[in-house]
DNA sequence: CGTTAGGTTGATCTATGTCAAGTGGTGTGG
DNA sequence: CCACACCACTTGACATAGATCAACCTAACG
């Protein structure tokens, strides 16, 4: 099993901010996952008890409403934490993380987390600003999802998408995702979304090479009103 | 000028945590303000170099969208800290802060208390269990924004008061907000949500007195489809 | 091959946005 | 103290984005 101290996944989250003995003492009590392609990683009410640190692959955290529908809150990729939330107010989580790719997963139980939370406030800082940047995300979700139109709304995603996740050497979004997780971030049924989407091709906006979505026209993209 | 290490407000909030040393020096730094009803603490863009502690009265913190909405993210009551989270991420403001009665607030300088959250260990993560609730309740709103009528929204919005802030001795919503106030909650437009109150009332669920709602059948409210 | 899941399109229906008109209360300046 | 203006509120009529239901298509896969 490989080392925390020698993972340079570490340098993209906050534990980059634990010292190496820390960092070793979590090393030895860690255990690593691979998570399947659609295979659910902790759904909403589960206890987590630790955190997983993201090696490799995608997922979407994601809440289910009473219609049935889930609702799609964040994406999470390589380098990033997952269950810090509940982690931290020692609640059971109130989202559910679906792996959207193959993944590489590292836990780390709650307790020794905790204590290093605890004691080294450089750490607690740094899990302090990416909850801060995590809130506000949120924030800005919720004003779109008031404000702006579907049309809008999807817009504004494949743009997300296409800067925060990048692109394949054919300039295709390099995450693949059904018409249905499309809806489900935007908030509308799947039918909406594939309309929108149809049209924007039809715009010249963006184009599809096999499943995948290539943006053409980021611009006008960004001036869909 | 009163001093933090007496005051009570300090109990709701992750100031509790500081020792009575640096709570005595924050006292000696600290400003206290008066806001009348209606003025705007800060605004979206403000660099605002510290944190607010409400030891009096309410706020609302909103976001302006492009369409001159804005619409209301959290509100603030006495005791809360606001502005945390730009003052964690070092960015400046991206929501707006308006009194929605009078208030009176402590402003600490950022000097003060960032010294506290890189020392004090206890003080951050006390932070970060505040914030991470923020989240969890913003992740909340996002779903309910996405999935649920207008209709659900207002009544969630109104057992939500009901339940957070209190009631009047006439058993009416200790909050007086306008009827605009109520639609930038639930994003949508002003007639709307007056059309919804209006049912309500006219379905016996609400009553109003005066310019305050009352509510009268909380189960009802609850079961609002 | 048949079966299945995802995708697409068309035809409605409905919740909600928008515009417009009218009411009542409240404060201000003459 | 009145008259005016202003603002929050209310209600009606209408327009439309988006949901829903249904049919069909295509590709993948046993």
């Amino acid at each position: 099993m490989s080392k925390c101290e020698q993972c340079i996944i570490k340098q993209f989250n906050a534990l980059k901010s634990l010292t190496k003995d820390e960092l070793v003492r979590i090393s030895a009590c860690k255990t690593s996952k691979i998570i399947k392609k659609g295979e659910v990683i902790f759904e909403e009410g589960d206890t987590i008890n630790g955190v997983y640190c993201v090696k490799d692959g995608i997922c979407k955290l994601s809440k289910l409403s009473e219609n049935g529908k889930d609702q799609i809150v964040k994406m999470v990729v390589k380098g990033q934490l997952i269950g810090q939330r509940s982690l931290v107010s020692n609640q059971s989580a109130n989202l559910q993380a679906t792996a959207l790719n193959d993944m590489e997963v590292c836990f780390i139980p709650r307790s020794e987390i905790i204590s290093d939370l605890q004691k080294n406030p450089k750490f607690s800082f740094d899990m302090l600003k990416d909850m801060a940047n995590d809130l506000r995300e949120a924030d800005d979700i919720i004003v779109n999802m008031a404000q702006k139109s579907v049309r809008q709304r999807l817009a504004e995603t494949l743009i997300y998408i296409h800067e925060s996740f990048g692109v394949n050497p054919d300039g295709t979004l390099s995450i693949l995702l059904s018409r249905e997780d499309y809806a489900n971030i935007v908030g509308t049924a799947t039918e909406s979304a594939i309309r929108v989407l149809s049209q924007f091709k039809k715009e010249g906006m963006i184009s599809t090479i096999g499943k995948f979505i290539k943006i053409e026209d980021i611009n006008a993209l960004r001036r869909v009103e």
